[in-house]
DNA sequence: GTCTATATACTGATAGAC
DNA sequence: GTCTATCAGTATATAGAC
């Protein structure tokens, strides 16, 4: 692997565990074992790769949730797998959580990816949903987008109360009330 | 207002908007207009004053809630109410957003706060829950404790959600899809 | 209680040698 | 491409005068 595509992924990791702010450049170039000028070679500074591993990891993320989302089964099933689907609970979702990070919030380029995320995981899920409706598996008077609404954010906010508790319990729970509601209405 | 305490306020402010790891004692002293000695003079550094603002922004939206949960009404209003209270949404979580701070988790004493936070939270939806289901509000298979980790995970999900959008309107529509769900079950 | 001075380490980068 | 040197500014304090 080479340095630029260690320092990415590296970044990736970073990111994910201690946002933007927490992050620094330092602490980039000792976990890809890479010095401060192959860094600044590569990317113009700490923005132009933090983009680029935000991009990654928006893609990776999107790429494991389609295959979820795209598998054979009925819609609910695929719901239920999407919201089963194996997580590192504690250690938080990759782009949500930098949703929280005050730097990439101020930055419309830092913010872009996140922002595509989940518009694609909304619209995904909503066409889900609807195409459930239509062959009867849900009730009639569902509304597709609110619901699609309502299970990205369950799932982000499960990861919230999972981390303050320090135990992956409350996702688990929070799931399982969405589901429970979701089929039985 | 004595110094301690604009020194505590703002040390709220600080952490709401950008989380321990993106507040340094110097925004705070420029914040509450003291200086590095006063600011050290009342609390032995950074992580004592962080500590005894996250337990304030805790009380204050503990009280908050309990207000509109306790007000007069069925359970499901109470539960829309605190749906549909007022809020900050592009602000986020004053508390939620401290489970993504890297150095809140890695301390069990600010983490603590926040912990504390959503089991109170917990508890006092699925009781509620419970006296509603009791009433026949709500559908004889609900589970109480699920459907509240649902609830506070959406809340904490809208969040999530609209901040990455740059707009409300996800936020809200996470709160419709849960609350038509809960309602029509 | 508040102020200024001082200190060590880190942040985020640039410059130029190799 | 990578390395080392250097830099202005910040992070997080401590010390001692007032």
């Amino acid at each position: 692997m080479d340095t630029a595509e260690r320092l990415i992924r590296s970044t990736q990791e970073l990111l994910w565990d201690r946002g933007y702010v927490g992050t620094s450049p330092k602490a980039i170039q000792h976990h890809a074992q890479a010095g401060q000028g192959s860094m600044y070679h590569h990317f113009t500074g700490k923005p132009d790769l933090a983009l680029a591993a935000i991009r990654r990891n928006a893609e990776e993320l999107r790429a494991e949730t389609e295959a979820i989302l795209s598998a054979e089964g009925t819609a609910a099933e695929k719901i239920s797998a999407y919201l089963h689907r194996k997580r590192e609970v504690l250690r938080g979702c990759r782009i949500g959580r930098l949703a929280e990070d005050p730097e990439v919030m101020a930055s419309d380029e830092l913010r872009q990816p996140i922002q595509e995320t989940f518009e694609w995981l909304h619209s995904r899920l909503s066409t889900l949903l609807a195409e459930g409706k239509e062959r009867g598996e849900f009730s009639d008077t569902l509304d597709p987008e609110a619901v699609a609404a309502m299970l990205a954010a369950v799932v982000q906010g499960g990861y919230v109360l999972a981390r303050a508790a320090g135990s992956e319990e409350p996702f688990a729970r929070a799931i399982d009330g969405a589901l429970d509601l979701l089929l039985s209405s």
